[in-house]
DNA sequence: CATCGTTGGTACAACGTTGTAAATCCGCCG
DNA sequence: CGGCGGATTTACAACGTTGTACCAACGATG
């Protein structure tokens, strides 16, 4: 493998005059700069970025920790990613956390701060103290859930409103009996969006039935599918299903069909993110649709802020837009 | 950020000696080890891999090159791969190729030698001659299509023999007009998934007929719907349709859906790739599962083989095994 | 008591790159 | 012709780590 001190020997130069072709500093005199080139070419020279970066300090790579590459959500998520970082020319180093609190330390820690020059993650169990001594002076950006008390970017949709809009369709469709599906005691994205939901009925003057109100520990097809078999064992079964993710909603759907409860005729069905599948199911899933290329550059850009900027800049909580993508799982 | 250095001033000791307690070096004083490790703990030493790696002449990254995360194939495959890295502390840098040659290309020499101590590699549109220039001396490991007359190893499962699996599955089931989606002139799994198609048919004395083999160019739902449309469309429509991924089957799943076709009874489907998704989809569909996990274990094993051993080893050609997922798609 | 091996420790160089500062070149002005 | 100033090039150090070679102390061995 071909170094400067190669090219140089072979060009006839110093080693530093074939850093500045390379790096395209201007005053070079076009007699060295063709000779240099022609190096370069000849013995197919490519800088040795872990050197390189050890000299500049910085790493060339980004972290993106997230549950899982399998769950649909992420897998689209992860993809903008790499995306808007290639933009900047950064490489992304993706890890896998699994959902559990000690794969998400242990990611957070072990990413240390010489291998990334700032990290997104997408937490699902991490507590506020674990990110006290980790990676100091690690720029972080969070995605989704949003720990409060801890000062740092955070990248996110309205949940509240989000939830809201989508319940406010069904309660529009004439639905009375509004479940929901994926309530969760840490998920602070879920506290969101159960107070979404409590809110439209509340202004429709409906009171809250805490049957209709169901967990999911997990935010998996089978889940969903789980939760609706127990909706729909219910002495009074709803006549809607807001999920709060697609996964949710695709295992209702399926566990409705199972039962030959019509959807949506019998059973109205709003689902959460907007998978790429979630446009090819029977019927066709009504979403919310979050702008994932939005997240993905948001997340970016407030990364390179805070790299470039220092740390000392206050932490900012972006919101990125959403909608809501309706389909046949609400209306035929 | 704390360096040996640091942490040597603090305990009194060389550099060395504290690199050599980083290491785990047998002979150190307890005494010493003591201090050492006071300092290190209180400093928070972290070892700055750029340098280490620059030292020890490898980098600790894996590189992984597929068309897209958000093909639910490519993101269950590239979670199954994280974790067999992992396993062998190997962190992995993806790329997303998009499946254009251009950028399978690019990534192949931007991932240059000293970025990442192998490769995998799931090319869609790579040529013969991509490979020769690009990355030498960088294990690599195909994935999927096998290019056939260039020595690298490669890891898939046998196309020719699952594609016949699958047909075989739908000739017992009585069907007779058997169509195929997915055909590309490029993709050499297609052209294997098409032998397969072709030769049970002819083990079941059924001549082939050319109508009824449908191209597609990308292998996404849309196209799958497509291809569904036009073959519902004939004057003779199939009673059944193998299609080369779970993503175009979906798609055809819907189109059929969407013309009243009844599926299983009116049209049998079978897709490839085992999606989580398909598990889910209504009806269900039946699927030939390749077994991701191995396919991602035997990848990782043969870079770690080749990392180790060196390039004069024989290029491998690993199989791995796959079976046929039945589900509703053909038997209600 | 000289020698030896083991244990414990150190200084130095090197990995490949780039910033800094200093050296050299060259045309041109006076 | 001496010298000035910009253009061009260079030597050197440094980034943080680890391998190599070497030194020192010590108890045991002959």
């Amino acid at each position: 493998m071909a170094t400067l001190k190669d090219v140089a020997k072979l060009a006839g130069v110093s080693v530093k005059t074939v850093s500045n072709v390379v790096n395209g500093y201007d005053f070079v005199k076009p007699e060295n700069r063709r000779r240099v080139e022609e190096a370069l070419a000849s013995t197919g020279y490519r800088p040795n970025l872990g050197a390189r970066n050890l000299r500049r300090g910085r790493t060339g790579f980004l972290g993106l920790m997230l549950p899982e590459l399998s769950i649909p959500y992420f897998g689209e998520l992860a993809g903008l990613v790499l995306q808007a970082a290639q933009e900047h020319e950064w490489n992304v180093l993706i890890e896998q956390t699994l959902g559990t609190r000690e794969r998400e330390h242990n990611a957070l820690s072990a990413l240390g701060p010489h291998l990334i020059d700032g990290a997104i993650i997408s937490p699902e169990a991490l507590h506020t103290n674990d990110f006290g001594d980790l990676a100091p002076g690690v720029p972080l950006v969070m995605l989704g859930e949003h720990v409060v008390d801890v000062p740092i970017d955070h990248v996110g949709i309205d949940n509240v409103q989000a939830a809201r809009i989508a319940v406010r369709h069904l309660l529009s469709l004439g639905r009375r009996r509004i479940a929901a599906i994926g309530a969760h005691p840490q998920r602070h994205t879920a506290a969101q969006r159960l107070e979404g939901y409590h809110s439209a009925l509340q202004e429709a003057g409906l009171a809250p039935i805490p049957d209709l109100v169901l967990p999911a520990l997990r935010y998996h097809r089978a889940n969903g599918a789980e939760a609706m078999a127990h909706l729909l064992a219910l002495p009074e079964p709803p006549d809607a299903v807001f999920c709060f993710n697609d996964l949710l909603a695709i295992g209702a759907l399926r566990a409705a069909a199972e039962r030959g409860v019509r959807v949506p005729s019998d059973m109205a069905i709003v689902g959460f993110d907007n998978n790429e599948e979630s446009a090819y199911s029977l019927p066709s899933l009504t979403t919310i649709a979050p702008d994932k290329a939005a997240i993905a550059r948001a997340a970016v850009d407030l990364l390179r802020r805070r790299i470039a900027g220092g740390s000392d800049l206050e932490p900012e909580d972006v919101q990125t837009p959403f909608s809501l993508e309706i389909r046949n799982s609400t209306i035929a």
